[in-house]
DNA sequence: GCGACAG
DNA sequence: ATCTTGTCGC
């Protein structure tokens, strides 16, 4: 995949505020009413002391979800922590993993949130202008916004709600288990967000390709760390 | 001012 | 996110 929008990672928290602010006023949410047939998955995993980053990138074929295509980037983190500046930690190893991708898929489900952010932009919506591509936020922690109390079945959800507009919703994808929270990231709406996410569980909270991206990302990390044992880990540039 | 705070 | 085994519950 080919990025659309390159830029300079920020050191500094204003820096990065003022990029997100910036990348906040591409996000487009309307309807997609485009044949979805292949999906991409991304997701990260850390080394133990949080200093290298591995991510993952695959693709599967929609509704089967049969692996497409799968690839990975490690780095060296280089943002700290920050809630609601996700993207600045994890975006350069995910983006990098998504730039190796020699297929194009019609969308990308993210692990974070989209425009459920306080500045409407978050590690999902970041990614989709990043690529100019369609990208939901599916997470499962909240981060900004609320929501009426929803019941303990499976299917059971409530619209998200900041500063009173409607940015995703909570939806409970097990009986008796956490809800995720989704939110449309770019390029779709929440309908369409919710719908996806909807079609692709197969019996786990998380939706089967952004577990799968996690498996996976998990894997890539023992397999390089097992590889460099005993090694300084040389990172290129 | 205080609390809350994706991965 | 990561450090970690068993254990309670659907």
């Amino acid at each position: 995949m080919e990025l659309r929008n390159e830029h300079q990672w920020p050191v500094e928290k204003f820096e990065a505020i003022e990029l997100q602010k910036e990348f906040a006023q591409h996000v487009q949410i309307l309807p997609n009413f485009d044949d979805v047939t292949l999906i991409a998955a991304v997701d990260t995993a850390y080394g133990r002391n949080a200093d290298i980053i591995y991510a993952s990138a695959v693709i599967y074929t929609f509704p089967e979800i049969d692996e497409v295509e799968k690839r990975f980037h490690y780095a060296e983190v280089k943002f700290p922590y920050t809630p609601g500046l996700l993207y600045f930690r994890e975006g350069p190893a995910i983006l990098a993993a998504l730039e190796k991708l020699e297929t194009t898929p019609d969308l990308i489900i993210v692990n974070g949130h989209g425009i459920a952010d306080y500045n409407r932009c978050g590690l999902a919506s970041m990614v989709g202008i990043a690529f100019d591509i369609p990208t939901i936020g599916c997470a499962r922690k909240l981060i900004a916004g609320n929501h009426r109390e929803i019941t303990p079945q499976k299917g059971s959800s409530q619209p998200l709600f900041l500063k009173d507009r409607e940015v995703g919703l909570a939806y409970r994808t097990k009986d008796n288990v956490k809800p995720l929270f989704i939110s449309p990231g770019h390029r779709c709406d929440i309908k369409f967000a919710k719908e996806m996410v909807v079609q692709n569980l197969r019996g786990y909270r998380m939706p089967e390709p952004l577990r799968f991206a996690h498996q996976a990302a998990n894997k890539y990390k023992r397999h390089i760390e097992k590889k460099y044992q005993n090694k300084t880990i040389y990172i290129k540039e």
